[in-house]
DNA sequence: TACAGAAGTATACGGCGTGTCATTTTTCTT
DNA sequence: AAGAAAAATGACACGCCGTATACTTCTGTA
């Protein structure tokens, strides 16, 4: 019986697949509503009218379930980003682009709570589990996407790249990136990263809410960034 | 015996300057050492070998010591940013920018809760006392000094800009903006604010470790993020 | 030197959290 | 219909937190 063979998921595997998620689902409102450091397994098991033992049976512990999470958000992202882009046509890499960035912003005002907990302060006490952290594997999706939309932009160099050989990225990331995009040079790998980092200041900055006290329409900003990103990459004509 | 004539600073006065001091040092510490969540009164009056009922005398609450810090800490930012500019000439904008910049970065990793403290998540359970937020002051001091940087700088306008004129600031800041700098134009406001945004956000992707897994150079990649900022900004020869 | 007030101590309360027992209830399989 | 496996239970141990009251010790001053 010790073999898996594929089977209709039992009723029993069903409930506890829906009490999973629902576990999980009350963990984020939890986290929403009383800040990510609230969130607490006794906290969620109240509210599901639950004994706070029963959840132990779900997850572990408390960590593997923010691991849990952060896994699921990191992956949600990069899902909005990637479907985001290929809603625009190929043919236009700088309109997949702007999709991406816009999508990137949509998707942290929608989830506060999830761009917090994949790029904002650790919860307080969570240790990630050894190996690979959560977020890396969705951290290398995102990274990977925006590297060749920026491949497919650039037309002119930036003005100054700190170097343009691989000698600067660590090992792991190189063999990833030359798998994935073999014609991808260095210098286009760190403006990505630049670029990348152009975004989520704004987003970062906007979401903690220090924006709103000195702009009132952190959109236009964001929006009027990434245009001038794209007209930097070079395709449209350089100066106006 | 109310009127508060002006004397040397007691000897108890001394002790509880010093005292108030070591209660903010070590609740950084342990903020450090074990996460911003991690500040307890307790904690800290363990630490001092002093029974927690003490701290009360100093701070008579949690929040009240937070409020402490984070204004503290948001004022220690400007000045170093403001010492730092201040280094260079002002007959050399860029220069002074690029002194502004290299600031931010060094400060945020010499003083990484603090950052976290300012610009990041707010503490589990931590209310702001009403009125004015804790970090209010300092951040207008950050943005007003941006402000004048970019405007010394701003030889050529940005590609594309929301606006041109003031609606989009909020009255307050906008207020303010006025009275220190009455010929700043809308346009070079919003200018900062982006620039801002990019440089928060490589400080804040290195900081929470995100960079490092795909560079091993942040420091040359916030560089040349500068450096073409600058650029971008006008006086050097915009094109080669 | 005597005394007022500040600073510190001891102790306690109520609440929260994680995580572990032995046990009972429910569900699936045979 | 019966027994095995899974899930949920209640009680509990332990530690942390912030905060309050009542008492003692120290310190500056008159």
């Amino acid at each position: 019986m010790v073999e898996a063979t594929r089977r209709e998921p039992s009723r029993r595997e069903r409930l506890r697949a829906e009490a999973t998620e629902q576990i999980m689902e009350i963990a984020l409102r939890q986290m929403a509503v009383d800040g990510p450091g609230a969130l607490s397994l006794r906290g969620i098991a109240r509210e599901m009218g639950m004994t706070p033992r029963a959840i132990y049976s779900y997850f572990p512990t408390r960590d593997d379930l923010v691991t849990e999470l952060i896994r699921t958000f990191g992956h949600g992202l990069a899902d909005a980003l990637e479907r985001a882009r290929d809603e625009a046509p190929a043919s236009d890499p700088e309109r997949r682009l702007l999709a991406w960035g816009e999508a990137l912003r949509a998707w942290a005002l929608a989830h506060p709570q999830g761009f917090q907990l994949v790029y904002g302060d650790p919860l307080p006490g969570y240790q990630p589990p050894p190996g690979e952290g959560p977020v890396d594997e969705a951290a290398l999706r995102i990274c990977g996407g925006l590297n060749r939309l920026v491949a497919a932009c650039a037309s002119r160099p930036a003005p100054t790249e700190p170097d343009d050989d691989w000698s600067d990225f660590p090992p792991a990331y190189r063999a990833r990136v030359r798998a994935e995009a073999p014609d991808l040079t260095p210098a286009v790998a760190a403006r990505a990263l630049r670029i990348w980092a152009r975004l989520h200041g704004l987003v970062t900055l906007e979401i903690h809410g220090h924006l709103r006290p000195v702009y009132d329409d952190p959109a236009a900003l964001y929006r009027a960034e990434m245009l001038d990103l794209v007209r930097d990459l070079g395709r449209a004509a350089p100066d106006a």
